[in-house]
DNA sequence: CTGTTAGCGCGTTCAC
DNA sequence: GTGAACGCGCTAACAG
């Protein structure tokens, strides 16, 4: 039957329900010998504490929730890695949320709050920055991790952290190596979305290398997939789009590395050859950027670094030891295979 | 602080909590105006109810859970957006919980159980089937997508679901499929893990394959990776490991396509060419697979159906519709670029 | 249609 | 070191 409570367990040990409760929460002012029996009696009747009346109570619940966007993304497990561990050396517990595509990640936030009494709340993707307001409701710190600060007013950059790569700067990084090779009529797959984030921003940057170099962009070049750029069937359907429309291209460079898995193979289908035909570049430097037939050239954002100086962040501000900061890592140009000097 | 309660907005809006509840529940009987005026001082307010005390009254609280283990697997991706869509339609509340490797997803159901009230739990991929008395705490419908039953003991088979695909038995049509293109030094990339799972049943399936066909199986062809076989790196180590053993293969089947993807780059780089020098398979039938170089000769599970399956038979024994069944689909032998006939 | 009231299961005083 | 009582914020049952 579903309802074995602590009640039921004092009951049982002839105790009162406020010892059952220390012996739960290891409290230090308990006898040794009748946590024991306790203990003995939990185990035995496989009881299990309810979290919501939990919740309810406790006032300083040691949490941090980090809210994921995007589930069908493989970009984010490496974060996910180091915050547990570094949640778990502080002894703070870990509510890992994944926020679905349709839903506002900081009204999740605002309920997650609510419902467990959280310390701090770090969000992964999501495309943009909200109404800088409704972040201020939320009572705890807020740390952004691989989303830009440039995203958001200014006005409110000391209501919440940063930690992330310049994604403009990389961007632009990556098509001026590409200019360097020689390229001058250079794709971009990118996502056809207004509000401003990190996409938008890589955007920017492309345009920017372009002109830099006294390029003049082509619209036709700039190809929009259709919705999610963490799709490789995407990154497939545009590239051949781009290549069946006829307009010349000698690189192109899509602004994930899934994306630019989808332009590879498009292109072999197509017969076209990689790097001899057609260069091609990623952004992100996921794992399989590595193991892709070619190669993948590719900014690499420093995941590892990101996610460490989000925890260290958001502890101290937590602690009162930091107030907000805006942290930007520089990503690394990895040359792989898929690119190469034109004559 | 952080504390507006639903007895602020009682008292703001003059009336008595219980109509507040009501507004907040969609309840029928409540004055339209009413509901109105409460509506717009909860959204005036930035009010947001608490969960934790939802949770612990509500009693009827539609809602059934997700426990996917390995968050690094994008494997479960496209299952999960079948069982949001499938729960919505059902008008029932869904929780996605993530079980961490050296978690007891068990365990973390039963604490699930008693915090959210659940009505149904579903677990998709771990290891293996735990003790069944185990599962039999959970009060309420458990179903094991993609995972098989041959996997428990039959006792207590009748104590949960499971949808899935043969996996001893798909395996065996993989290796078939290649001794019948001439293969007959096949190498088999799996973990070496005791516990019964998915992954002893598609060794399983090799080792019969093999039997059936008056070929000895070669230790040294047997090569288990470190320990997750969703790793790129791990298909990519082990496989280098193997061509440098000097041991003679002309196949590699990979239990996993993330596996095999791993194999290809190494081969790669090894100078060996796939499918001319060596023919690779994998498993799962993963998008990717589909979009390798070349690609990949795979076993595609039939996620869709599985997914579908899943909800349909989970909501029937909430309603008392069915009793616990074992629906095995078949897989499909995807035949790829990377397999090819020897000489 | 609405207000009052009784718990949900637990953590936390505060006495003992 | 331990138990009794209170209340966390909310929903549901019951009166009106």
């Amino acid at each position: 039957m579903a309802g074995i409570t602590i009640k039921e367990i004092a009951k049982r040990c002839g105790v009162g329900v406020s010892t059952v409760s220390r012996a739960l929460n290891d409290h230090s002012d308990i006898n040794p010998e009748t946590k024991k029996r306790i203990m003995a009696v939990i185990e035995e009747t496989g009881y299990i504490p309810n979290n919501s009346a939990r919740n309810l109570k406790r006032i300083d619940a040691k949490c941090i929730a980090v809210l994921v966007k995007g589930i069908t993304n493989p970009f984010f497990s490496p974060m996910i890695e180091v915050v547990e561990q570094a949640t778990e050396e502080k002894g703070y517990a870990l509510v890992l949320r994944h926020v679905e595509a349709y839903e506002d990640e900081v009204d999740v936030a605002l309920e997650l709050e609510k419902e467990k009494r959280l310390r701090g709340i770090i969000f992964m993707g999501g495309s943009a920055m909200h109404s800088a307001d409704k972040i201020k409701k939320l009572n705890v710190p807020v740390v952004f991790a691989t989303i830009g600060s440039d995203i958001s007013d200014n006005l409110s950059r000391n209501s919440y952290s940063t930690v992330s790569v310049d994604d403009a700067l990389e961007s632009r990084k990556m098509v001026e190596y590409l200019i360097g090779l020689g390229h001058k009529k250079i794709a971009i797959l990118t996502e056809g979305n207004d509000n401003p984030s990190v996409v938008q921003q890589r955007l920017q940057g492309y345009l920017q290398a372009l002109k830099d170099n006294g390029i003049e962009p082509n619209e036709k070049l700039i190809r929009f997939v259709d919705r999610r750029i963490y799709s490789m069937r995407n990154g497939y359907d545009t590239t051949r789009a781009l290549i069946k429309s006829g307009e010349k291209f000698t690189a192109i460079y899509c602004i994930s590395d899934v994306l630019a898995i989808g332009a590879l193979r498009a292109l072999a289908d197509a017969g076209l050859r990689v790097p001899q035909d057609v260069s091609v570049a990623g952004f992100d430097g996921q794992e399989m950027a590595d193991f892709c037939i070619p190669r993948l050239t590719t900014i690499k954002q420093p995941l590892d670094e990101i996610s460490k100086e989000t925890m260290r962040l958001i502890f101290d501000i937590i602690e009162g030891e930091s107030h907000h900061r805006h942290i930007v890592f520089p990503g690394e140009l990895i040359v792989g295979e898929s690119t190469k000097e034109i004559r």
